[in-house]
Parts: structure tokens; C-alpha cells; sequence
DNA sequence: TAGATTGTTAATCGATTAACAATC
DNA sequence: TAGATTGTTAATCGATTAACAATC
């Protein structure tokens, strides 16, 4: 991990499918591998590969290639995943529950301290060994323990609510699944969206109008 | 809707976000909008949201501005919402409920006519109406029933079997949650991933590197 | 050494932003 | 009419791809 300028939201983008790509490869027992062979199996260009790692140092060898388990492991670290930032959900319904194992299970920079939900049915209970809080105690909660992030998945009427009790707490990432603009609200907050809504209007578009081809 | 030559994927994404904002304007009662209005609102540029619309005809008058419900008419048209393609969702975990009503709730172009499980707990309920079947009767009710799209919400480990049994059954869009990558291996596959992780690791990322600041 | 493949610069391509004439 | 704002062309900016010298 070397040079850090600036690097560009596209080559960030791009980063966990390299790392995902890699450890198939790493699975596989292949020991190293050329850019030229890894565009191919990504169905990407070469000089993309040699360009977005060279974002962040020098991790080839001329004439050989990647070494696959240090590049993995040099992107993994690149991404932060060895941390463990302390992290709460809010919302606990469907969706709530399905990402909870996401940021829990996988060893991808998170520790879950802590689910909110105002329904008394599930306050009280846990999901995949986290806690179910009452999300009244979400303000307590955040000053004593001071997340890094937070998980927005409750209803569009409640996120504003939510997100201005949060950012008053110390939050200042957030990985929201509503459509109200934490971005726009607050300048400072690192914000991730994940619009299902739109991805399935893009999908009709694309269905729509088939002479579209380009994917991702 | 006009023109139509080849629109590029980065307008076409916008579009949603048009769409939402274009609502809520109207719901507030808002009945013409500039587009630096509209620019400054949305924090986007005011040139971009000319050209964009300008894609697909022309819908403004000059000195004027647009009419807000007419755009949002339009755009909902562009992006083909007034269609019911038949829609199924394979895989009825934490996830699979979720999107369940995305598809089904939301006026989005699709209309959800089954799920599939192999769970027999969750065999003959209903989610929001739509009943779950047994993802042995996948096959069969496809080609009786030839769905348009399907979105799979399944373990990796099950996808590209799930995957195949659609594609051969005639299914050519996916809405893709999992990581297994059905536009490489069906090339003429219309495919929009969902990559939760990649989301989530992206999120890292920016955590690790605060000096990066833009969004979206 | 010869062959292969990187790291990096240069060329191309596409997307965003600015400018302005057309026109309501 | 004068002022405002579009539609559209031109300029800028950034991202992708190609080329190639460095070097293992």
C-alpha cells in the first residue's frame, strides 16, 4: 500500500469484485496469474487490472505476474476489511434482517453491536447472536458505545427522524437502504445507497428498450 | 418520447432518481420547475438534467421550464413502468421477502407471480399475497406460465443451477442478488446485480479513506 | 538470453459541464 | 417587448484502452 492520491469512486468500485474473483482463484489452487488472464476470466480489459492496482503500489512481478493470495490479501487490506468497526442496524424487518448477516457473518470491516426496531415482538430477541434493542435506547446506545456506522432500514417516514438522531450521536457512515438523501442532509456523512427501488426501475427500463446491452 | 438513438447507462440510472424527486415536487403541490431548480434541489448540474431529458425528446418550453407531472409522466413511460411483466422470485429467505415487496407493492413495471423455496415450511403461505411454491415446480410453472424476469435470491452454491432452469425455460431478465455472474456465462442476458457485499466492502473503503468524499 | 508481462505514458473514448442562440 | 429558460453545440474533464519501454 504505497503511493494514495486520489484515487477515483470507479476504481473503489471495482475493488471488492477483484478481491472476490481473487479468492475464487485462491480456492481453485492457482498460485499466480497474469493480468491478461485475470481480464479474461472478469471479462475486462488487461490495462484496467494493472492500472486500478497501480492506484495503490506495485504488487507485480514483469515477466510473471500476481502472485494470487498476496494480491488478494494487499486488495482486502486496500478495502479495510481487517477492521472491525463497531456498527448498529436499524430496522429490523426483512430487509434489516437479511443485510444483519451480511454485516455479521462475513469478515468484511464490521462488527454488529446492536439491532433497533420498535416492534415489541422482536425487541428482546436476537438475530444470528445480536441483540434486538428497543430503538427508544438507539440515542443511549450510540453515546455509550459510539458506533462508526449505521444501517438505515426502516420505513422512508421514519429514516429522517432516525438519521438526524444518529449524526447528533457521532455517526457519520452511513449504509442506507431508504430513499431519504443523507447526503444532501448532512455534507460531512459517508454515505452508501443501495436504491432496490431503482436498480428494478433500471431493470424495466432495460427490458423496455432490449437494443441496451451494457450490463455490470 | 421521440428520438431514441442510444442512451448510455449513466442517463438511464438517473432516471429513477428524476422520477422520485418529480413525485415528490408534485405531491407538494409544485406544478412547473426549471431545471436549475430542479438542479439545485437534487444537487446535480443543471446542463446534465437538459441533456438527460433531451435523450428522449423534448419536453420543456423554453423561458418557461417543465411541467412537473408531465415530466414524471414521461419519465415513468421512458422507463416503461406502465408494464405488468410477470415476475418470479427464486429463494424466499430475509432477502427474497424483502424485494418481494418492491416488486409486488410498487407500481415498477412487474408483476409478481410467484415464489420458490425448498423450505416446506414456507411452501404453500403466501407473501403479500403471492403464493410460494416448491422450487421443484420451477421448471414447470416457467414454461407454462413464461415469466419475463426473475429474481434470485438464493446461496451462491444454488444459482447457477436456479440460473440455468430459468434461462432454458426462456427467461432472459434477472434481477440478481447473489454473486454468481449469469451475464457472463448468458451473453444475451439482461441482467441488473444487486452485490450487497461489494456495497458493504465499497462502504469500507471509504471509512478506511475519509480524504475520498464523493457519493452516490 | 529470449519471452513474457508488468508499470506507465499516450491516445481514445465517453460523460459532464459551460456557453449561447433559439424561442416562449 | 424584455426576461427567462430551454435545446443544443462546444469545451472540459475524467475514465478506459492501447502501446511500449523497463525488467524479471
Amino acid at each position: 500500500m504505497a503511493k494514495r492520491e486520489k484515487i477515483s469512486m470507479s476504481v473503489i468500485r471495482r475493488l471488492p469484485r477483484y478481491y472476490r474473483f481473487l479468492g475464487l482463484l485462491e480456492s481453485h489452487g492457482i498460485v499466480r496469474i497474469s493480468s491478461k488472464d485475470l481480464a479474461a476470466r472478469m471479462g475486462v480489459n488487461a490495462s484496467q487490472i494493472r492500472q486500478d492496482f497501480n492506484c495503490f503500489g506495485e504488487f507485480g512481478q514483469q515477466g510473471y505476474g500476481y502472485m494470487v493470495s498476496r494480491l488478494r490479501e494487499t486488495t482486502g487490506e486496500i478495502l479495510g476489511l481487517h477492521n472491525a468497526y463497531k456498527a448498529v442496524v436499524v430496522g429490523a424487518g426483512n430487509l434489516g434482517r437479511a443485510i444483519t448477516s451480511h454485516i455479521s457473518f462475513e469478515r468484511h470491516g464490521f462488527f454488529l453491536a446492536g439491532i433497533f426496531d420498535n416492534s415489541p415482538q422482536k425487541i428482546g430477541t436476537f438475530i444470528h447472536d445480536v441483540p434486538v434493542f428497543d430503538v427508544a435506547e438507539l440515542e443511549a446506545f450510540c453515546k455509550r458505545e459510539k458506533p462508526v456506522m449505521a444501517a438505515i432500514c426502516v420505513p422512508l417516514s421514519a429514516a429522517g427522524r432516525i438519521a438526524d438522531t444518529l449524526y447528533s450521536c457521532g455517526v457519520r457512515s452511513f449504509w442506507n437502504f431508504t430513499h431519504y438523501d443523507i447526503a444532501m442532509e448532512y455534507s460531512d456523512a459517508i454515505v452508501e445507497n443501495v436504491h432496490l427501488n431503482d436498480s428494478l426501475m433500471t431493470l424495466c427500463y432495460r427490458i423496455s428498450n432490449p437494443e441496451q446491452k451494457a450490463s455490470l
